[in-house]
DNA sequence: AAACAGTGTTTCACAATACGCAACAAAAAC
DNA sequence: GTTTTTGTTGCGTATTGTGAAACACTGTTT
């Protein structure tokens, strides 16, 4: 759970700078060039220009032949497979999706604690024309979304403050940012064991979590059925609720977890 | 040292060995340990100590707190999404594939060409028990998949000998290890725009693959339908390949490809 | 045309950086 | 209990990666 003392020791520059560079490639700029980068990233072109070569090489970065910028390559999906593929929740999780987007006609998604983000690791998408939440890979606040708040709810509170930015980030005019208003949320999530939250993070969207334990009881993974806001009132969560927490409790049954060992949340 | 290689630049070590690493781990092996990647890698334990600590800071490696042996992040996911993001073939055929799964009944691939292998970019699972075939992010060989021999098929020659290992490794009784045999195939494929294979990378496996253009007419990705032998016979295949065929161009024109565009298939 | 402002790649000398060694704790095997 | 295997850390060394500048290239401007 806790991290042990790190990073006493000397990291590997060039790793690092090559892992910024990786990072520097996102949904809404997907390619860059080497000038770009070295300006962002405050290294000299030649050096980012090595490093690309070298990422290349190893297939991890490929060039739009068209452009002749670079993006992320191929071999990071393969990568991605693999990591994906120790996830039990997620092959777990995978056969029930379908039957909460049948109930509920939204997207669902299963996301997992990394770091300070909640991030999807796998999805069922709405059939309808509204539906865009959220692709596998991506990364959300933990404070203002369902999936974040139930993940807080369950860390004690020095996992908490580790966590949580300070301030907290005002992401819509529903975030809520008072720190003291937010334990208050979660203490009562705590309870109900799920959470729902409005517009927090997105203005009009929506989504309803719950959770997903293992076998010795933790939290590995959350269940989320997200939406625009004017589909998704706390009466239709109401509504959707029984089956979302039966869902979780096969799957976390599946998982070995037994509903008599002591839940320990916080 | 003196010696400068003219081959290529000079790659960045370090980022070479950190990739490696990555790749240590696989579906087979999703979990090791520091010790043992040095043995792999022939590397010094310090080394790998010291990377793995570094790669752990960045995400693309994480400790399972129970055996305390290493395996690949969550982060690597994340990147992933965002190098399937700009795949915008993947965005195209998304709709289609559950109609194709709900035709054939059987799981439904879309692949790359990346390197010398063909990765898994989407799927869309079968709903039948017997299923299991590819991931996202698996790789397969050219010369023995359906959807490998298509992209083949629409390569030089030199191209060929560029991507394929010498002597063609055979995976079962039915691999084509001739290359000479091979080339027959490959320019019958070229007339009839589609591929089939039977049984020859997995015993008992089958599949059927058709292209997907882009806006110049090359090829950009394949569409494959894979199942047990015995559900995909030939007469299968003709029954199906009709809607196949329909779905890759609807999604070829979508992406900017008009069949008048000469085509050019070597 | 020539001059210019962008790219990205390459060369080369320097020293910072990553490395190998070895000693270290700490757990696991015997 | 000992022995073996594990992963982490300090330290001196030189291998390795780096920055500055020059290079080649493309497209735009005068």
């Amino acid at each position: 759970m806790s991290q042990k003392s790190n990073t006493l020791t000397a990291p590997v520059q060039s790793v690092q700078r090559a892992a910024a560079i990786l990072r520097s490639f996102t949904e809404s700029e997907p390619e860059l060039g080497v000038s770009e980068l070295s300006r962002r990233l405050d290294l000299h072109k030649s050096t980012v220009s090595r490093m690309i070569a070298t990422l290349q090489a190893e297939g991890l970065i490929d060039q739009n032949t068209e452009t002749g910028k670079y993006r992320l390559g191929i071999g990071l999906v393969s990568l991605a497979g693999v990591a994906l593929g120790r996830l039990n929740a997620r092959a777990a999780a995978q056969p029930h999706l379908a039957s909460l987007v049948t109930l509920s006609q939204e997207t669902v998604n299963v996301t997992v604690l990394d770091g300070k983000e909640c991030v999807n690791i796998d999805r069922a998408a709405s059939p309808q024309p509204i539906q865009y939440i959220g692709w596998i890979g991506r990364r959300s606040p933990l404070h203002c979304t369902a999936s974040g708040k139930l993940m807080l709810a369950h860390m004690t509170p020095e996992e908490r403050t580790a966590v949580l930015p300070t301030p907290l980030k005002q992401y819509t005019n529903k975030t809520v940012t008072d720190s003291f208003q937010l334990t208050r949320q979660l203490n009562q999530i705590c309870q109900q064991k799920y959470a729902s939250v409005h517009e927090e993070y997105e203005t009009g969207f929506s989504s309803l979590a719950a959770p997903i334990y293992n076998h010795q009881g933790s939290l590995l993974a959350t269940i989320s059925i997200s939406g625009p806001s004017y589909r998704l009132s706390d009466a239709i969560f109401q509504e959707y609720l029984p089956k979302l927490l039966d869902t979780c409790q096969t799957i976390s049954a599946e998982l070995g977890f037994t509903s008599s060992a002591n839940q320990t949340m916080i």
